[in-house]
DNA sequence: GAGTGGTCTAGACCACTGA
DNA sequence: CAGTGGTCTAGACCACTCC
């Protein structure tokens, strides 16, 4: 076992990054290289944290966020153990920055239309705004390797109405929202399938009625209030969520 | 202040819930109730701790399962504020449960097809098993309020293939596995849509063609090994995914 | 009975926020 | 500057699993 534990030794104790963060990344990647193969024990969290020079709380947590990710397992009596499926961390589009990362893949964004109108119902409420509040809307069409494949219908709340749309060709929306001093904390979101309209027949060249994947989110900043409400829709060909769950 | 606090001081210390989720549960009742409402701030961790009689690192863990379920939100050097979205705590179709979940709101469920078969590629290779292990395959048909809405497969590792299936007309899945002393601990789930299929179209009594909801699972039990592998379709206008992200 | 993770304590120092 | 959450320590006791 002493190889394994080498292989964490070179931990920064000056730097910034916090000694549990710096340590669930080294057993991640431990795992990710074969070292740590499916199915295998890691050492018990008492001699981990002797070995490592660190307290076991310290190690607990770096063990909990990789158990949060689904990457470990761990009993009560029995140990920690690495989970058996394949690693897919790369994807993962549910994410906050699906949008920006999707978008770096394949950077073509076409400005549909952008307003500042009364709020429709539906944004009233998900924003907590007052009736017909005036919100900047935008819609959005995003092309990967000049396909279009997702309809981005956004409501911004009002202390957004503001926003310079012509940087939306070529950033994202969170990347603008970003730049502007806002952290996104909190997203809730609903997936779901409908039948294509005419709008999205037409713009991702299929038939009308044929099924698109739709996605409606609000998301919230960290002082808890509601900044955005959208509407995407995407060609269920090109787009899928995927998402770990994790028993508590 | 006091008053705030008062509603958290019955824990219980003798028996076997943890402190920690008392007291998530306690402020999550409260907020509820409005006796915290959007937006306000909750006293901080050291004198929560001291009026408690707890440790600081029992109260921050309290706050930490609120803040991963979205509930409330913190910043350092400001506080702990609730956030402004409304509740909808009860629906959480995401859960390693759905099944059995949505089975006690509509507990018809029509067995289709059960047989045990060679695995097909797709299931070999999401259970980890070698090509042409035999598995217990399962269709079920899934109603709510006598119209069904749910299409269910489900290919079983190999250690249930004695499964008594016909108790699946009246249980879920999951109950099934947990009554056999199965832990479930991660899954790992892909959201898309798709056109119907003839199959699904006469089962729906919806037209070939026409949307559906889809989402493929693979299931880990406590020790990391696969133990189940489902493709689902839904109908759209009856069923939907709501997921809370939380920015880590 | 030995070994494991689950919970909890009582401190400490630091980084960041906002007045 | 005072106040807040973020991190970390060095222990302790318990519940559970497996032999």
């Amino acid at each position: 076992m002493d190889k394994i534990s080498q292989l964490f030794l070179d931990l920064d104790r000056s730097g910034p990054v916090p000694l549990y963060f710096q340590l669930a990344r080294r057993i991640e990647a431990a795992i990710e290289r074969g070292d740590l193969p499916p199915g295998s024990k890691l050492e018990n969290e008492i001699k981990l944290a002797e070995e490592l020079g660190l307290s076991r709380p310290t190690v607990r947590r770096a063990i909990q966020e990789l158990v949060d990710t689904g990457l470990l397992v761990r009993r009560r009596g029995v140990g920690t153990q690495v989970v058996h499926g394949r690693v897919n961390r790369k994807v993962e589009l549910t994410s906050l920055y699906d949008d920006l990362k999707r978008s770096n893949m394949s950077p073509t964004t076409m400005l549909l239309l952008h307003e500042v109108a009364p709020a429709p119902d539906e944004v009233v409420e998900a924003l907590g705004i007052t009736t017909a509040t005036p919100v900047l809307r935008i819609k959005r069409l995003r092309y990967a390797n000049e396909t279009p494949f997702a309809l981005l219908e956004n409501f911004l709340s009002p202390q957004f109405s503001d926003l310079d749309v012509s940087l939306l060709h070529d950033h994202g929306l969170y990347q603008l929202l970003r730049t502007r001093g806002t952290t996104m904390r909190v997203a809730k979101q609903r997936i779901g399938a409908r039948a294509a309209t005419a709008e999205e027949g037409a713009l991702f060249h299929q038939p009308v009625g044929s099924p698109v994947l739709t996605m409606s989110r609000t998301l919230y900043d960290d002082s808890g209030n509601a900044i955005e409400f959208g509407n995407h829709s995407y060609l269920p060909d090109m787009y899928s969520f995927e998402i770990t769950l994790v028993e508590k």
